[in-house]
DNA sequence: AGCTATTAACTCGATTTCAAATTTAAGTGA
DNA sequence: TCACTTAAATTTGAAATCGAGTTAATAGCT
């Protein structure tokens, strides 16, 4: 494997401290012993390692599993009281926000609507709002918030840029900005990432290396983890498949070049679907129709899926991963959207096609990724 | 960054020399202080890696260069004499193979052709004899062999399998075989990815983290650098862009499908050249006839290029990287292909194009970076 | 020449981590 | 009840790595 940074020992302390506690929280009840052969360490160095992080308060030690053979081992909980994260995902026309405790459960959420056209500093403001929002309610101490929004991101300043349907979003210095005002440590990433961090840690992609998950919503976009790691591009600004041409596609309004997005988002879908209704349809409406079997509105949403599934048979071939995810509105469908969407797929296919599944997650995947994001990054202070 | 593995020390010592030995190699005339600096190690550390290195014949120390101000640094350099590496590549027509010394410089290299068709077993064997060829002549010790293939790749096994190409190349344990005639380990890996290894570490993409290389020889493929690591796959089948539908190229031959790999690959190009002459044409002679400005074979090559920069533009907003390179013999043709190539990339762009460059190597890159693989994975034995 | 500034390389005591041995806490069967 | 087995957790002495301080080697200046 090429050049894997080498790490000092403060670096790797802490990173052995921060990988002791995601495998406890994304798998309760572990023991020394097995973090031992996990993480390949002598057991007795974990054994200090966990001692130091049940005496600070972030793991719980809970009496002990009976086995079969031998000594019982000391089941080890992460601490939901140790302290808590928040997410907040921004999309154009929506908020969402969550607290999530040490263990990432959800303890509080909050979504607001946000008019189109929003200039940034409102959209900031709000942004804020909402953070505070569900920052109440309880005592434990905040340890570090997520953040999701569109466009590329300059993680290492904390800045967001270049998100077409923004106007003035370039260089927003979101992390900076909450950093100041929550006083603790602020991770930005895209939200189509964090999508996809939440489906890695929570959700359809828990325990796999390789996976994709296609996002559709406002945009589209995708979300890739290869070799267990997200990836985000040389400027943050990978995943932007909305933007690749979609020929094949029926023609929208002739002067916008059909690409993905243009054609086959759901906002493409729903205008589609209000030109034939004559009216504005809202995704809600859709997805009544769709349930009530209407043929127009089946026959859009057919349409899009047969241009996702170009979009989902190359990145198979690129990417070969074990699974690819849909994640968004569409994925709240099942098989109205799932069926014709897979048959496609599978058409293209000459070997394997890939393992194709919907997001479990509501609308909520985009701030939970964003809080699991943060959770993940965040390093036990020493 | 989620789930990075924890090491073991034995691990972690083998990985500091390893990577000790690469940053000498890649950039020779460091010293100890600037290695510390680099890895974040203790200066003592540090000393004490590289007095073994030294001691064991790896690295050897030359004297001070001068410097403005301070003690001068004892300068390391690889020592050629420490060892040798081999890498081979195969496609199917050809078969390439090189010796490099300890410090990645070529010493002796040799072709092959092979014939259309030859069957498995015969095919490992004239790997074999090639390797032979190239190992005769000095006496350094032999330390490891890199073997490029086309295919998906099974690295833990050894095996190659699922080339469209080749009949047969299915669970072909080119790995163990090898392994037993010369006694070293051997590393096998994608022919596409290779070259993207030698981009890497010798070529185009040296000091970047984010790539993506085109191949284009009688296939297409990418192989991807992402966050300094190459992408493989879930099964070790990634990159295999020759199979994206190309629905804007002109038809070929009726039955088959137009994917990029049937519409624009070198033989598809070759072979709409030689239907044009109505003659078998190879790729001397249309490279000569190129250069000489025949007007339908830069037709026929302005209308590839027209796909790969479908394909480049793809890749382009999906990774985000900071150079693409274009791989294989259409490179060496320079300008002639490259000023249609990009010209056509920047016409699809909104945003910066990306930056795209031919790579330099000739036709060894494959096995150059089957070597370079090679030596970057092999670990100074303990 | 002697002094100062600067950076490399080395030395050495303190700390971290390991591997192996030991202790602990159960179940099992005579 | 009491060995015997098994596996977790802990203890312990050895090896590694670190960080701070020391020495070495050079340039520039007086």
């Amino acid at each position: 494997m090429p050049s894997s940074r080498i790490k000092s020992k403060h670096q790797i302390v802490a990173g052995i401290e921060a990988e002791l506690l995601k495998r406890v929280r994304v798998e309760g009840g572990k023991s020394r012993a097995e973090l031992a052969r996990e993480l390949r360490l002598a057991p007795s160095t974990t054994g200090i390692y966990v001692d130091r992080l049940v005496r600070e308060g972030f793991l719980i030690e809970r009496d002990a599993a009976p086995l079969d053979t031998g000594r019982p081992p000391k089941q080890l909980e992460p601490n939901p009281a140790a302290g808590k994260f928040l997410g907040v995902d921004f999309e154009p026309q929506n908020l969402f926000a969550v607290a999530v405790d040490f263990s990432l459960h959800l303890v509080r959420r909050c979504h607001r609507a946000v008019p189109a056209n929003e200039p940034v500093p409102g959209i900031l403001r709000r942004i804020e709002e909402a953070l505070q929002s569900v920052l109440e309610g309880d005592r434990r101490p905040l340890l570090s918030i997520g953040v999701a929004v569109p466009g590329s991101i300059d993680q290492a300043k904390g800045l967001a840029s270049g998100s077409e349907l923004i106007s003035g979003w370039d260089n927003v210095p979101v992390g900076p900005r909450l950093a100041e005002k929550f006083k603790v440590p602020v991770r930005v990433q895209n939200n189509i990432r964090t999508m996809a961090m939440a489906e890695l840690w929570l959700g359809q992609g828990r325990g796999l290396t390789n996976f994709v998950s296609l996002g559709i919503r406002t945009g589209i976009g995708t979300g890739v983890i290869a070799n267990g790691q997200l990836l985000c591009g040389a400027q943050g600004g990978a995943g932007e498949v909305g933007l690749w041409p979609a020929p094949d596609a029926p023609a929208t309004d002739g002067n916008r070049e059909r690409t993905l997005e243009t054609t086959s988002s759901l906002g493409a879908i729903l205008q589609a679907a209000s030109e034939a209704a004559g009216k504005p349809v809202d995704f809600d409406q859709f997805r009544a129709q769709a349930e009530s079997g209407d043929r127009t509105v089946l026959a859009i949403l057919k349409q899009a899926a047969e241009q996702h599934a170009v979009a989902i048979y190359q990145l198979h071939v690129l990417f070969d991963p074990e699974r690819i995810i849909v994640v968004g509105p569409l994925a709240e469908l099942g098989a109205l959207y799932l069926a014709p969407l897979k048959s496609s797929v599978r058409r293209r296919c000459h070997r394997a096609p890939p393992e194709l599944v919907a997001s479990s997650f509501g609308q909520y995947g985009g701030a939970l990724g964003a809080a699991a994001f943060a959770l993940h990054e965040w390093l036990p202070s020493r």
